[in-house]
DNA sequence: TTGCTACTGTTATAGTATTGGCAGCTGGTA
DNA sequence: TACCAGCTGCCAATACTATAACAGTAGCAA
C-alpha cells in the first residue's frame, strides 16, 4: 500500500486535512490542487504529487472530491483506528491535554490518567479519575493499551517510560523535554517546547538583524510550522 | 554573520544544546563530533558541518570545547537576548506554559497574561495577574512587547492575532490550532498538536502493519522529533 | 457530436541536504 | 625532538525533495 512516503509529505497531509475540513464545512464539493496550494502556500504540482502519491486521484476539469479526499487522508493516516492512550502525569500540561478536544476527532481516546502525587490521585479530570502511577503498568498490560502520553517532569521521564515500555506500551508521545532512549520497536515522538523556542528565538534575532541592516533572503520552510514574511 | 543556515540544521542546533548541557553538568570538558553524532543518532560529518557552518571550530585530537560550544550555540540562536512575551489565553494550556521552567533559561520571560473570561481576570498565575484581554494591545505598545504566545481557542485566534499584530507584536507562537494568516513581516510559529497526532497515528498504523506482515524499512527522520526503532 | 478549455498525472530538471573520502593539523609519547 | 594516532575540515559523490514543463483526459458548449 504505502511503499514510500516522503517525510516532508507526511507533514503536509495533516495540513490538507485541516483545509479540507474547513472546505467541507463551507459546503464546497470539489477542490483543485491550485486552490489547496494557495491555501497552504505550496506549489500546486507538489499538492498533486502528494495526493497521487498516497493513491488518490482527482478528475480533470473538476478537481478533487473534498469529502472523498478527506476520508482517504484520514484513512491513510489511520485516524479512524480507535487508539486508546494512557496519560501519565496529571499536572497542568497533562490536564490541558486531557481537555484538548482535537484528540477524539483523530481517534485518540485517553482512557486513564496517572500521577504519583497523592494530592492529585482521586481527582476528576475530564471525567477521568486520576489513578496512582504504580498501577499503570499492570493496567496497560490488562487493557492492552499501546500508547502513553508523557507529561511528567523531565527528571523522571526516562525511568517511567522504561517501566511502561516493559508493560507493552509501544508509542510514547513525550512532552517531558527529556529525550527518551528506548529499545526497539518503540516509537517515541518528542514534543519539545525548548526546541521550538530556540528556533523561534533565532528567527526573532534574524528578524531584528534584518530590520537593522538590510532585507536579506529568508528561507520559508513551511513544513516545520514556521512561516516567514519578508519585508514588503 | 549568518548568511545561510539550513533549516534542517537549525532544528538540530537545539538538540546539540541539550546534549552539551548534559555533558557540561557531567563535568566533561571536550566532546568529539563522533560522540555528539552517536548521542543524536546523526552522522559525525554532519555534526562537523553544522558546527563549522555556524562558525565554530574544534581542535584536532581533542574535539570541541563543551562550554565554549554551548555558549556559541546559545549566542547564535539568540537565547541570551532577553525576550519579553505576552501570554494570551489563561486556560489550562496557558497556565501550563506560564509554569514551564524552560522559558527563562532560553531568554523568554512572560510579563503578562491576558484572558477575556471575567472569572479568570485577577487570578494569579505563576506570580502574574491575569489581565483583561482588551488591554493587551495598549500594553504591548507601551511596553514594546514583540512576542505573543497564543493559547486561545481556535475560533478566536485569527481575530486576536490581528489586533495584536496591529499593536506591534511581531512574533506569534501559536498553540490555538488555527493556522494564522498575517501580513508581513510577522513571524508565526504554529505549534499544532493535531498535526503531531496525525503523524504519530500514521506511524502507529505503520508499526502494526509491519508487525503483522513483514519488517519493512522505515525511514528515520530525527529532525522532526520522531524516532523509529526497527524490529531487531 | 466535436472541439475547446481546464484540470490532472507524469516525466525531466535543478537545487539542496546528507554521506563518504582524504588531507592537514595537533597533542601525546618514546 | 621526532614520530604516531586521532580528530577536524574541506572537497567530491550521492540521494532526495521541489520546481518546471508537458502530455492526457473529462466536462462543457456549440
Amino acid at each position: 500500500m504505502s511503499i514510500t512516503i516522503s517525510s516532508a509529505c507526511l507533514h503536509r497531509l495533516p495540513q490538507y486535512i485541516k483545509v479540507l475540513g474547513r472546505l467541507l464545512d463551507a459546503g464546497q464539493r470539489n477542490v483543485t490542487s491550485a486552490e489547496l496550494a494557495r491555501e497552504l502556500k505550496l506549489d500546486e504540482t507538489l499538492v498533486r504529487k502528494d495526493l497521487s502519491g498516497i493513491g488518490f486521484s482527482g478528475k480533470p476539469r473538476v478537481g478533487f472530491d473534498v469529502a472523498l479526499l478527506l476520508a482517504h487522508l484520514e484513512e491513510y493516516l489511520g485516524l479512524h483506528n480507535s487508539k486508546e492512550a494512557f496519560l501519565i502525569g496529571a499536572g497542568r500540561l497533562g490536564q490541558a491535554l486531557a481537555d484538548y478536544p482535537g484528540f477524539e476527532k483523530y481517534g485518540l481516546r485517553i482512557t486513564a490518567l496517572f500521577d504519583n502525587d497523592p494530592k492529585k490521585i482521586g481527582q476528576l479530570v475530564h471525567a477521568c479519575e486520576v489513578l496512582p502511577l504504580v498501577k499503570a503498568p499492570e493496567l496497560a498490560r490488562r487493557l492492552n493499551v499501546r500508547i502513553a502520553i508523557l507529561t511528567v517532569p523531565a527528571s523522571v521521564a526516562q525511568e517511567v517510560a522504561e517501566v511502561l515500555a516493559e508493560a507493552g506500551i509501544l508509542a510514547f508521545w513525550n512532552f517531558s523535554g527529556h529525550t527518551l532512549k528506548l529499545p526497539a520497536p518503540t516509537i517515541v515522538h518528542n514534543e519539545d517546547l525548548a526546541e521550538s523556542l530556540a528556533i523561534l528565538s533565532h528567527r526573532l534575532t534574524q528578524l531584528f538583524a534584518v530590520d537593522a541592516v538590510e532585507p536579506a533572503v529568508l528561507a520559508n520552510d513551511s513544513n516545520t510550522g514556521t512561516e516567514y514574511h519578508e519585508h514588503k
